[in-house]
DNA sequence: TAGGCGTGGAG
DNA sequence: TCTCCAAGCCT
C-alpha cells in the first residue's frame, strides 16, 4: 500500500492541485511568521477552527510579537485563553515565549528538533511550525492526518500506541513533497478537514477514490484505528459564592486537577449529589464561621458540566456576608470587586453561573 | 506509559 | 441523552 517513487510524486501533484482550488483562506497561512504560525498551532490543539480563530485574532492583536506575550502576566493570558479548555496549553505558551525572548533572543528555532525541546510542542506541532515557517520537510500529522494516511494507504496499526504512530511517521516521511513541505502538511491537514472526513466522508467526489484503500475495501469506517480507554468519572461539586457588598471571595486552582490556574469559589466535593448544605462535611473551621454569619441562598438550578472524562455535577450557594461583619475567609482566599472578577481567568462553568445570576 | 487535561458542535 | 471528536501534550 506504500506507494512508490512515481506513485508518490502522483499523489503530490494532485494532492497540491486540490489544495490550491479548495482550501479555506485561513489567517495564520497569510503568514510565514514563526510566532504567528506557533501562536495558531497551539490554539488550534484539539480545537475546531471554528472555535480558535476567534481567539487567535484576540492573541495577534493583544500580543503582536512574542515580546509582548512575554511581558504579559500568565493570569492576563489564562483570561484571554478563557473558553478554550485545556488550559495548560496557555500556561506552557506563556511560559515558552518568556524562553524564547530570554534564551533565543526573541527567535524561534529554526528546525523541528530543537523545536521539540520547547514546552507545550510535542512531534506535531514542531514539525508543523518547521516545514510552515521554515519549509523543513517532516511530516506534520495530527488527527486530520492519521486518518488520511490511514484510509488511502490502509494503514490499519492502532494511531494512538507508540508502534503505530511510529509507522505514520515513517510513512509520512516517505510521501512528503521534498521540494513543498509546507503547502504538503498543509494540504493533508485540510484533506481531512474538508474532503476526507471522519464519518460519511462523500468519497464519490474524492480524487484518490481510484487509490484509496478504505474506499476500496469500504472501510471508511473502521479507518484510522484508534484503540482507547477512556473511564469517565462522575464528581459532585458544592460551591459557595462568598459575596459582601460586590465582592466576591475567589481563589486561585494550584492543584494537580482540572481548571489549574483558574479561578472559582470556595469548593466541598461530595461523593453523593447534595441537597442541603446540612449534608455536606464541612471540615473547614473559617468556612463554618462563615456559614453562621451569612445568609446562604441555593440557586435551585443543578449545573451539569462535561469534561473528556470527567462528568460534574454542581450545586451553588449564594452565601451574603453583612458589611458590618469583619470576617476572616478560608484559607488562599481573597475578596476581588466587580471589576476585578469580570478580569479574573474562570472555567466556563463559573462564567456561566456569574452571568445567569446577573453578576457578570 | 497510560491517564489526565476543556469546551462545543455534530450526528 | 449519548457518542465521537477537533491542527496534542505533559507527566
Amino acid at each position: 500500500m506504500i506507494p512508490g517513487d512515481l506513485e508518490v510524486i502522483d499523489f503530490n501533484r494532485r494532492l497540491k492541485s486540490w489544495y490550491l482550488e479548495n482550501h479555506r483562506p485561513l489567517p495564520w497561512r497569510e503568514t510565514k511568521d514563526p510566532y504567528k504560525i506557533w501562536l495558531s498551532e497551539v490554539i488550534l490543539q484539539q480545537t475546531r477552527v471554528a472555535q480558535g480563530l476567534p481567539y487567535y485574532e484576540r492573541f495577534t492583536e493583544q500580543y503582536p510579537t512574542v515580546f509582548d506575550l512575554a511581558a504579559a502576566d500568565e493570569r492576563e493570558v489564562l483570561r484571554l485563553w478563557q473558553g478554550l479548555g485545556y488550559y495548560s496549553r496557555a500556561r506552557n505558551m506563556h511560559f515558552t515565549a518568556r524562553q524564547v525572548v530570554n534564551d533565543y533572543q526573541g527567535k524561534f528555532p529554526e528546525t523541528s528538533e530543537k523545536l521539540l525541546k520547547l514546552k507545550g510542542l510535542g512531534q506535531y506541532t514542531a514539525a508543523a511550525i518547521a516545514s510552515f515557517a521554515f519549509d523543513e520537510a517532516v511530516p506534520a500529522i495530527d488527527g486530520n492526518v492519521y486518518r488520511v494516511m490511514a484510509r488511502i494507504f490502509g494503514i490499519q496499526s492502532d494511531m494512538l500506541s507508540n508502534e503505530g504512530k511510529k509507522e505514520f511517521w515513517a510513512v509520512g516521511k516517505e510521501v512528503i513533497s521534498k521540494e513543498d513541505p509546507a503547502t504538503y502538511n498543509q494540504a493533508m491537514i485540510e484533506f481531512g478537514a474538508l474532503q476526507c472526513v471522519p464519518s460519511s466522508p462523500n468519497c464519490t467526489v474524492c480524487i484518490f477514490k481510484d487509490r484509496c484503500f478504505a474506499y476500496a475495501h469500504q472501510m471508511q469506517g473502521q479507518l484510522p484505528v484508534k484503540i482507547k480507554k477512556l473511564t469517565v468519572k462522575h464528581r459532585f461539586l458544592n460551591y459557595f459564592i462568598i459575596k459582601q457588598g460586590d465582592r466576591l471571595a475567589m481563589y486561585e486552582r494550584r492543584a494537580r486537577d482540572i481548571w489549574k490556574g483558574l479561578y472559582d469559589f470556595h469548593l466541598i466535593e461530595s461523593q453523593t449529589p447534595s441537597t442541603t448544605p446540612d449534608s455536606l462535611t464541612i471540615p473547614d473551621l473559617v468556612f463554618q464561621n462563615l456559614l453562621k454569619k451569612g445568609r446562604l441562598t441555593e440557586i435551585p438550578k443543578l449545573y451539569s458540566h462535561i469534561l473528556t472524562h470527567q462528568r460534574l455535577q454542581v450545586r451553588f450557594w449564594w452565601l451574603e456576608i453583612p458589611e458590618s461583619e469583619r470576617i476572616d475567609l478560608p484559607h488562599g482566599m481573597a475578596f476581588y470587586n466587580h471589576e476585578e472578577v469580570e478580569g479574573l481567568p474562570k472555567p466556563i462553568l463559573i462564567d456561566t453561573v456569574l452571568r445567569e445570576e446577573n453578576y457578570l
